[in-house]
DNA sequence: TAGATTGTTAATCGATTAACAATC
DNA sequence: TAGATTGTTAATCGATTAACAATC
């Protein structure tokens, strides 16, 4: 488990965990590499190394049983636990995130939300209260928070960023179109960048 | 520029384009393939391997003009002209794509929005009408629609894919958590997964 | 000109696929 | 047992990095 696990297999194991519930929700008890691979759309090979990173979840001659195998990719990907949230920036990106059923199924939390416009201020998203950005640090004292989300203007986000290291946050999964690092203070960072993934749409049409 | 490109390279274009634009605001006219690659974390030798799959757009001894830069790497993504597109689902993350500035900015224009909510039918947002899901394939005869963007809940959108599909669209935007392919179909896909990218959040964070 | 930096070829590295012995 | 399929090692493939001649 100490052994390295390369960024394109982390990538993967999502798409196996969304899989896997399918076919749970179809009544699939067990399937093979083979079956799961054409499935996703994968070789068999790539399917059984990326599982054996995290250990020998399958019986030779059998397959793997779904539901055990569904349970194991969910632990690896820290989903038996709940997470907490604060969305900062109540704009419709913020918003959308508040209101999407699968992170509230998967046990992600939302807590509060934070905005500068007092229009928004003291009203609240899907039952959640917008909070001023003036009460982000005392909340983040007074809360366990395990995750940051980032859906502020681009021209904003480094600064609100900057500010939610001060107050000690180490995950931040950003929706902001810039790209931010911080490995070097311990802060965990996934970008999201919405518009890039229109613009490689575009480039498909525009080179088909 | 027949030749081909690999999908990475595609992928890390919008990169290119968006540090572009901001060296552009910052006044910045030329760069070169070692300072850019200190700002974006990549190695020169990479950002001068993309780039040539389009041409030698620098200069030995100089490097490369920034706005020629943008413009070459603007036209590769197909961002100097306009896509129109609608949205079907005018749910929270329907109503985050209609309200994105970036997406505007960069020619991307939404013409209508489709949902089956009796409620939402007839509203509309940031200024664009919400249609019932009845006047879909008149809308799609009648008007030119270069990307469809999928924004229904899981277990509605191979269905409504289905249908975009019999309707003729070739473009396909989709944040529904279900992996859509259609190659063999002429349909260009682009699968999001929001809740993919919060997971691999999630792992990050059970394994530091 | 001398210095800097590209475009491009060659070397390296890592990820994917194939193969097969182990075993259910 | 015979057949199927895993776990794992070896081979292949592709992507990244390094090197350097060309040249601005």
């Amino acid at each position: 488990m100490a052994n390295y696990v390369s960024e394109a297999v982390i990538r993967r194991l999502p798409g196996y965990y969304r899989h896997l519930r399918e076919l749970e929700a179809e009544g699939v008890t067990q399937i093979s590499s083979k079956d799961l691979g054409e499935r996703m759309r994968q070789t068999p090979s790539q399917i059984r190394q990326d599982i054996n990173c995290f250990g020998g979840f399958g019986r030779q001659g059998y397959g793997y049983s779904v539901s055990e195998l569904k349970q194991e990719i969910g632990h690896v990907l820290g989903l038996d636990r709940e997470h907490t949230m604060i969305i900062v920036g109540a704009g419709s990106i913020g918003s959308a995130v508040a209101h999407y059923p699968t992170f509230i199924r998967e046990g992600f939390r939302t807590l509060a939300l934070f905005d500068t416009d007092p229009a928004r201020i003291g009203t609240s998203v899907n039952g959640v209260r917008v909070h001023s950005m003036e009460e982000l640090p005392l909340f983040l004292e007074e809360h366990a928070v395990d995750i940051a989300v980032l859906a502020v203007p681009g021209d904003a986000a480094r600064e609100v960023f900057d500010e939610l290291a001060r107050c000690g946050v180490t995950a931040v999964w950003n929706f902001a179109p810039v790209d931010l690092h911080a490995e070097e203070r311990g802060i965990t960072v996934v970008n999201v960048h919405l518009a890039d993934s229109l613009q490689t749409l575009s480039y498909k049409i525009a080179h088909r």
